[in-house]
Parts: structure tokens; C-alpha cells; sequence
DNA sequence: TTGTAGGCGTTATCAC
DNA sequence: GTGATAACGCCTACAA
């Protein structure tokens, strides 16, 4: 065992400072109970011993930790990442401190890292993404423990959400294909059994279709288990690179896509291209995300943008209010989407 | 305030299993030393009231808290990303908790966010990349925190890091291009003074240049302080591609660029592109990293790959090793880098 | 304005 | 094998 180095205590700065242990306490919290005189001495003291507070003990008997939970699926997608980022900033800001859990869409293993983080030595949690877990939403309502679901609806428990609009947001992908002379409109996406904010764009491209009087054709539709494998580790792209690959062999392919998520349109563009069908001349592509990679594939990728940072911004502002005990006027909060035009899409003149 | 819930403690246990507290205590931790009938009743009382022990009041105790600080600069570098998740993995099998900090590349910040981590509520600390820093170093030999260093070497003292020979794979990189047939060989990199890293890698390119008798040019040189900029987050692709619109304007091109990330690369060949040149027929470019794009751009990235999530899982497992005190043979572990080939450099036959 | 003392939930050291 | 009890470092009544 390495030794560990005693830290000076409060103990230590009133006896240095020849003052009693609360008056230390009082100078550290309640900056104006303490006479002036008193105060410097003890300043003075806490400098010259280079005393710190000592945070677990601090959290122990305050049941405070300022430390709020995150759980992602994947650190490593820039989706996540970007939105874990806008949480980290604020967190900094407002004086807490972040822990970090990667599930990787186990299931399981959300349930058990949330069970470590509610376990006493967290404020709050935030949980961003991952399929639906009725079970872990049952035992945050019972622990009542203050958490907010990032990018993932709770709709049968009073659970505070951030979000986009899915449905809408795929709608409208579909009316600017539309608006662009697109009717063979395909759709590529993860099971939409396992999470609901999945289901919704779904929906949403169905929706769309209806409205704009398209045919709903399922040949054009490609949703696969495989997406749901969580031993492959941000390799969606590869899976649609695959899935690709087969469809251009056996199917008519329609004039344009939409997927739900950038990573997917990546893997779809490469798919295409490697069979010589050309993005966008011969199959147009919309992604969703609005990642930091969009501006540099080619072709650059039209999007549907999510405010991701904001989404993260939001999320703790959310959580950290309800931690401190404010007001809450709304606590599902709705934030805009917008079509990001680059160059995946083309226009086709109607026969 | 929401009320806290009060937590079932030892105490309710041992009232519940009309034992005493050191017995509960006993039956948690050291598993053998109680009377299987006394650990039975133990174990239902535990199971009936839902108990968990509290993490915080035990790290007090133990003066131990299983958790691991882990300083970026900037989570949502797929670079970093990468090695975070190894980092991710076996702190879970091995028991910790992983407390996230962003310093982007702030100094200033990262001394601040390693002052709060190492103020006693973390065993140990992971610290990836960022800017030398004389400051920190020293203050993490007094205080004699177990600590990590991933991909920053830090020469003058005995810190423990894992690393790849940067030099060498810049120079190997020079050698792959040479081997391709360049003999004007351009290079793109952050400025060299703040981080030994991007110093070495330069070296490495110099190095690489005199081997091969290349002369230096240092007109195919772009090492540019923007780079440096925290404000400009993950805007890496951004600023090269700026840069790069000026020089291909002014100066005459080289026939191969290595750039010191495949981020910079992106932008590097996206600004190539929109000039109407090509690449790799016109220009070839090498990136650096190896992130889980390269394949998906156009044309793919030839890159030096750096072997990320073992970088990550090789320095936990060091700290891990030292918080432990098991023996260590080695604080300074270098892992080894290799050329991926994909489709950004064309051979070109010697005049 | 300052000092005393109890307790947050554990673990560890003693006795018994 | 089990039970009492003192710490870990801090905060906060309450008393002085």
C-alpha cells in the first residue's frame, strides 16, 4: 500500500490558528460570521498549511456530493460526446463535478451503473440515450433520486426529459425530399421495438410519406437487429456499409434516403459509391446529427441538425435546478431541429 | 430541498438482524469470519431493508474512495474518446469509478480541475494529452498522487507514462512517402513548443527528411498558432482548411502532406478538393491517429495508426497497478504504431 | 463572536 | 465469533 499522506485537517488550521475547530468551519462556509481579526488569522493559517477541505467528509455529513452522474451509451460517438461536452461545461460552472458510465446499450449493464451512482455518492444523474428500461424508471421514481433523460422520452412516469422532436424532425425530411422531387424515399434506422425516441422518427417518416401522398414502399426500408449488437462499438457505419452492400445486389434502390443518424448516412454513402452509384446525382442522402464530420465526406451530408450541446446544456441546467430546489415550470423540454442543406441531396425534376 | 431519503444504514441492519454493527460489517466485508447461521440472518435483513452500503462514509473510513480522476482536453476528439473507453472498460472490472474533467487545453483549467480532483476524493489520475506544464508536474510529486500520463511524456521526472514513439512514426511516415516516390514532402502541425509530443513528431519528420536526403523546406511547413486557440473547440478541421485556402493560393504545393492528426488531414484535403486538386493524384495526404472516419472519407485516409483504446486500457491498468502497489517493472510503456494504408497517397514514379 | 459536542455511516481495534 | 467503541473530517445546534 502506498502510504497515505495525512492531510492537514481543520483540526490542524485551528491549531495553528489557536481558534476553535467551528470557528475554521465558520471562515470556510459563512464567510461573514466571523470577525475580521479572527478571519485573517485563520486565513492565514489554511494558507500556510495549504489546507484543503476535505470533500468526502464534507459530503458525508452533508449528504451533498455536488457530483452528478452521466451515463452514455458511447463515449466515443461524437453525437454523445458533443452533448456530454455542453454538460461538462456548465457542470464546471456550477460547481460540480462529473462521473462518467458507458453502457454500450447493455441493458444490464445501465442498471447496474445507475445502481452504483444512486447509491449514496451521487446528487443527480443524467442519462443520455439507450433503449427503454421500464425497470430502471421505476427504481428512480422510487429512490427519487433527481435525474434527466437526454434524447430519450419517458412518456408513463413524470421523468424530466430533454429532447427533439423526432416525429417532427423526420417529417420534415421527408417534405424536403419531397420539396426536392423525391418520391422513392427510403429510410434506414435501428429496431424501432427498442427505444421509443427511435419509433417516433419512424413514425415520423411514415407520417411524412401519408402527408405528401407517397406510398409506403417496405422494400425500401432497411432495419436490422444487427444494429442493436452492443459488442460492436461504434461500428453502426460498418454495419450499413454491409447491409449496403447486400440490398444494391437484390433491390431497387429508391432516389434518396433518410437515416437516423449521420454515422449510418456515412456508412450508406460509402456503400453506394463503392457499387458506382453516384451521391447524389444517382441516390440522394439525408443524415441525422449534424456532426462535426458532416462538411468533411463527400459529399458533404445534408442533415437534420440536433442541438447537441444545447441538449447537454439543457440537461444539467435542468437537473442542477431541481437539485437546488427551484422552481420547475416545464420538465420536458422540447428543443428545435433544422435541415442542415450541404450537397448529398439533388433535386430531380419530376417526370 | 428535496427531502432526503434516509438510507438504510449498518445500524438498521444490525438492529433488523439483532446482531451487532461489527458483525454487519464483518459479514460485508471479510466474508469468512462470521457463523454461517449469524451471516444467514445477516444476509436476509441486508436483502429485506434493501441496504447498500454508503460509499461515501466508507471511503472516509478507508481513506480510500475507488475512483479514478481522468483529465481531456476535449471528450468529444475522436482521438480521445477512444482511449477514455478503454480507460472506461477496466476501470468497471476492475472496480472504480471514473471522474471525467475537459480542460480544453486550457492550462489554467487543468491545474484547476486536477487541484479539485486530487483534494482528496480520488485514488488516483489519468491525464490525457494537453500542453507541458512544469506546474503540475511538480505539484503531483509533492503530493505523491498515483498518476498517469497518456500520450504526454513528461522528461525530467519519474511520472509514470504511456506513449508511442511519436518521432519515430512521424519518421516512418516520411519513409513510407519516400518509399512512395515523394520527394517533397509538406508537414501540418500544431506549434511545437507546448506539448514535447508534437515536438517529437516533428523531430521525427526532420529526421525522417535527412535519412531519406530530402532537403528541409520550410516553405512546405505549416505550424500555426491557431491551432492553439481554446476557444476553438474540435475546430481543427476548420483552421486547417483556412490555412490551407491561403497557402494553396500563395505557395507552391508539395507533392505528399503528414499532418500530426487525421482531424487536421480532414480539413487538409476538403480544402485540396474545393481548389480542384486531387488527392492522392495530385497531392497525397498521410493523417495521424487512425479515428474511425478514415475509412469513410474520400478518398480514405492512409494514416499512422495509434493503437488508442490500448493506449487507454494499458495506462489504467498502470495506475490501477501503482494505487495497488503491486510491483511495477515499468513506468514508461511505449506502444507501437504502424502505416495504414488506405487511399490518400499515390505512388508516383521518380523523374 | 467563539467554543463544545454530537453525529453523518463506515471500518478497525479491542475486549469478551 | 461477536460486541462495544473510537476514529475518519466535517458541519451545526447550542451554549457560553
Amino acid at each position: 500500500m502506498p502510504k497515505k499522506f495525512k492531510n492537514t485537517s481543520i483540526k490542524d488550521i485551528a491549531k495553528e490558528a489557536r481558534v476553535a475547530i467551528s470557528t475554521v468551519s465558520y471562515v470556510i462556509n459563512k464567510k461573514d460570521l466571523v470577525a475580521e481579526k479572527t478571519k485573517k488569522k485563520v486565513l492565514k493559517a489554511i494558507d500556510k498549511l495549504g489546507y484543503k477541505p476535505n470533500f468526502i467528509a464534507r459530503s458525508l455529513r452533508t449528504q451533498k456530493t455536488s457530483t452528478i452522474g452521466v451515463i452514455v451509451y458511447d463515449i466515443s460517438n461524437p453525437f454523445v460526446a458533443q452533448i456530454v461536452r455542453g454538460i461538462q461545461e456548465v457542470a464546471k460552472m456550477r460547481g460540480y463535478i462529473i462521473v462518467l458510465g458507458c453502457t454500450f446499450n447493455d441493458s444490464s449493464e445501465e442498471e447496474s451503473q445507475i445502481n452504483v451512482m444512486i447509491n449514496q455518492f451521487i446528487d443527480g444523474l443524467i442519462i443520455i440515450s439507450g433503449p427503454d428500461n421500464e425497470k430502471i424508471y421505476k427504481k428512480i421514481l422510487t429512490k427519487k433520486i433527481p435525474v434527466v433523460f437526454i434524447d430519450r422520452e419517458i412518456v408513463k412516469h413524470d421523468i424530466a426529459n430533454v429532447l427533439i422532436n423526432n416525429s417532427l424532425a423526420m417529417e420534415k425530411a421527408v417534405d424536403y425530399l419531397f420539396s426536392m422531387g423525391h418520391r422513392e424515399i427510403g429510410y434506414i434506422s435501428y429496431p424501432i421495438d427498442k427505444q421509443i425516441t427511435v419509433r417516433q422518427r419512424y413514425e415520423g417518416y411514415i407520417k411524412g410519406l401519408k402527408k405528401n401522398n407517397l406510398a409506403f414502399n417496405p422494400e425500401y426500408v432497411i432495419i436490422d437487429e444487427k444494429f442493436a449488437d452492443k459488442e460492436l462499438e461504434g461500428k453502426d457505419m460498418d454495419i450499413t456499409f454491409d447491409l449496403m452492400q447486400q440490398f444494391i445486389k437484390t433491390k431497387k434502390l429508391p432516389t434518396a434516403f433518410i437515416t437516423i443518424s449521420d454515422i449510418i448516412a456515412y456508412g450508406l454513402i460509402k456503400a453506394l459509391q463503392e457499387n458506382n452509384i453516384k451521391v447524389p446525382e444517382s441516390v440522394s442522402v439525408v443524415g441525422f446529427d449534424n456532426i462535426m464530420f458532416d462538411d468533411y465526406i463527400s459529399p458533404p451530408l445534408t442533415t437534420v441538425r440536433q442541438p447537441k450541446k444545447m441538449m447537454g446544456i439543457t440537461g444539467i441546467n435542468l437537473l442542477l435546478d431541481i437539485i437546488e430546489g427551484k422552481e420547475i415550470e416545464n420538465k420536458r423540454i422540447v428543443l428545435p431541429t433544422e435541415i442542415i442543406e450541404r450537397n448529398s441531396v439533388k433535386s430531380i425534376s419530376i417526370a
